[in-house]
DNA sequence: AGCACGATTAACT
DNA sequence: GTTAATCGTGCTC
C-alpha cells in the first residue's frame, strides 16, 4: 500500500473542497449588514463549461424599502421590482438606460423589498473571457462599474429572479476571509438625481478601499 | 397609445 | 467638465 504523509493529504483535499456558498441565513439580516458584509466576498459565474468567472466583490450599495425615495420598489410592487420583494439570496436585475443591466442581491423578509447593488468587483478568474465580453478593455476597466461587470460577467435578464443559494445555481457567492473594518470607505449611494433628501444622500455605499484593493490584486497577481 | 425618465457608460471639449 | 446613446418601464390620457 501506498504511504501518504497525513499533512499532504490534507493539503490535496484542502485545495479540491470548495469554499462554501453564502447561506440564505447571510442574506435574510438587515440590508445594511449584508452590503458591508459582502465585500471581500466572491461572485461566481458557471458559464458554458468549463468557464467558470470569478470575481471579489469590491463596492455595493443598499436599497431598503418602499420608504427608501431611492429605491425602484417607492412605486410598490411592479413587473420589474418583483425579485425585490420575494425571498432573499435571490438576484434581482433590472435593465436600464436602454442598454445596461444591473445586478443586486435581494435581502431581508419575503414582503419587504430591499436589495445590495453590486458596483465594482475585481476579476480573479476568466479575465481572458471578460476582457473580450467588454471590448477588449484593460483589466481595471472591466468591472469597475455596475453596468461593466454585468456586461464582463454575462448577467443579464435571464438572471432576475435566480435563487444564488440553489445547489444548480450558475450565479452564486462563495465565502472568503470578511474584510476589516478600517479598510471599508462608507459614503452615500451615487448616481441618485432627482431622488430628494434624506434619501439621496444616505450613507449605504461600501466600498474597500483603494489600498486594500490593491492589496487584494497583488495577491491575486501572485498566484 | 404616448411620453418622460433612468441605481450608466463612453466619448467628447 | 458635458452630452449622446438607447429602450423597457410605469404613468397619464
Amino acid at each position: 500500500m501506498a504511504f501518504f504523509p497525513l499533512a499532504s493529504l490534507r493539503a490535496t483535499i484542502g485545495t479540491m473542497v470548495p469554499p462554501p456558498r453564502l447561506p440564505r441565513g447571510f442574506f435574510h439580516k438587515p440590508t445594511l449588514i449584508v452590503a458591508r458584509d459582502l465585500l471581500g466576498q466572491r461572485l461566481v459565474r458557471l458559464d458554458t463549461p468549463p468557464l467558470r468567472l470569478e470575481s471579489i466583490i469590491l463596492e455595493t450599495e443598499a436599497y431598503i424599502g418602499m420608504e427608501d425615495l431611492g429605491c425602484h420598489a417607492r412605486a410598490g410592487l411592479t413587473q420589474r421590482n418583483a425579485s425585490m420583494w420575494g425571498e432573499p439570496g435571490h438576484a434581482y436585475v433590472y435593465f436600464t438606460y436602454g442598454m445596461h443591466w444591473m445586478l443586486n442581491v435581494v435581502t431581508e423578509r419575503r414582503g419587504l423589498p430591499a436589495a445590495v447593488l453590486i458596483r465594482a468587483l475585481l476579476p480573479l478568474q476568466g479575465i481572458q473571457v471578460m476582457s473580450r465580453r467588454r471590448g477588449g478593455k484593460p483589466l481595471s476597466a472591466l468591472t469597475n462599474g455596475p453596468a461593466k461587470l454585468c456586461q464582463a460577467m454575462a448577467i443579464d435578464r435571464r438572471f432576475d429572479g435566480h435563487d444564488l443559494c440553489a445547489p444548480e445555481a450558475q450565479l452564486y457567492i462563495e465565502a472568503a476571509p470578511a474584510v476589516s473594518e478600517e479598510c471599508v470607505i462608507v459614503g452615500p449611494r451615487v448616481g441618485l438625481t432627482r431622488v430628494p433628501e434624506p434619501w439621496k444622500s444616505m450613507p449605504w455605499r461600501f466600498q474597500v478601499s483603494p489600498a486594500y484593493a490593491t492589496r487584494l490584486a497583488e495577491e491575486v497577481s501572485l498566484v
